[in-house]
DNA sequence: GCCTTAAGTTTACACTGCGTAAAGCAATCT
DNA sequence: AGATTGCTTTACGCAGTGTAAACTTAAGGC
């Protein structure tokens, strides 16, 4: 009823995800699915005959905001890197564009997902990718013998990852006024310090 | 009609206030103002006597919170570390300890805060104070000489600032299994190799 | 003892947003 | 022509918030 087998027009339903992310950046979690509805042109009933509920047409945005964003090739540019500084300099670029894509979606989910089954599984889901894009860079690093002998892998990945969370990143940008720059910069600079070993910090 | 003059009685205010909490800790955002009626022994009318609305209830959830958690006496002992990398470990025991007591009313108030004024307010405030209680912790590390040359104080304490917010905190114990004295040893070696001078790390 | 005020109860109701149900309409397939 | 698909329209039930008004109970003033 939910993931595999979609409902009607393709068209449609991208359109009503468009309208449901657009009303979300500007209305956070209180949207009204009729809000979303006359956004998307469409009717509210439509809603519930393509997503089910509230509920499901969130978990569907996630999906959608995944395969829109292409991480792919960013993940890429990353791994090119040719030395483990550059590669936390290049994966905190990735983490500031990524977030100021997906905050207001993020915040919505991040909080729905204690007390929703099914939004908070598709949110770990999602968590859980990113914990594993963290991890092998961190195994990248401790293969070169960049990473401080203090960490193992995993804590090491944990913590990547941990800190690099939407967050802090929105408490930095939003709320202290950070730049985007002034984000990569200081957080490169402090995960360097933090994770490498003290020969070669950059 | 909201901060300063209280209607009723203070105990059955308080009553009031010790049943949202416990609520909270279990549904989460969608506590039900009949519930925490129920719980607190009293009519749901008389919540809207006391708090007036929902909203108004969490602001003074949030300040009764702060008051009956006594913040001071711990804050002492941090400030009574002899060197800053004692300092940053006492730091993330409190830290540790404090997150755990607030985590359930936090996630809620994190995620409200961007749809509701009043809470916004309340809850920055909290947060500016934690800022603060950050800043000076660094300033007194650059006195003593021990911020690493990297960092300027307000840099630095931004990054202490976000990198323990609660967000971080909950992923690592609660969803990646991190023990209390695991989070503790790791954030606090973590925030030591970055932020202090290489000479004296610990 | 009587009056007043304060604190809280009870009942009732309006409003909003979610979710469901059913009938109808237009286009497309066969 | 008949059936199916995609969507609309209208209608309704339900839960939770917030408001209003009338009633109860207890304490204080004098």
């Amino acid at each position: 009823m939910s993931s595999g087998d979609a409902y009607g027009d393709p068209e449609t339903r991208r359109r009503i995800l468009e309208a449901t992310r657009e009303l979300i950046s500007k209305h956070g979690s209180d949207l009204r699915l009729g809000d979303v509805a006359d956004r998307a042109g469409v009717s509210r009933q439509t809603i519930y005959l393509h997503f089910g509920d509230r509920t499901h047409l969130l978990v569907a945005l996630v999906r959608h905001m995944d395969e829109s964003l292409d991480l792919g090739e960013s993940l890429a540019h990353v791994r090119a890197a040719d030395n483990s500084s550059e590669a936390i300099a290049r994966t905190m670029e990735l983490h500031s564009s990524f977030s100021a894509a997906i905050d207001s979606v993020a915040l919505v989910l991040e909080s729905a997902q204690y007390e929703d089954e099914a939004l908070s599984t598709a949110w770990r889901d999602r968590m859980r990718f990113r914990l594993g894009v963290h991890r092998d860079l961190v195994q990248r690093m401790a293969d070169c013998g960049d990473l401080a002998d203090t960490w193992t892998v995993d804590a090491a990945a944990d913590l990547f990852y941990a800190v690099t969370l939407p967050g802090p990143w929105r408490e930095l940008t939003r709320e202290l006024g950070w730049s985007d720059e002034q984000y990569i910069e200081g957080m490169s600079g402090f995960l360097q310090r933090a994770l490498l070993s003290d020969t070669d910090e950059g």
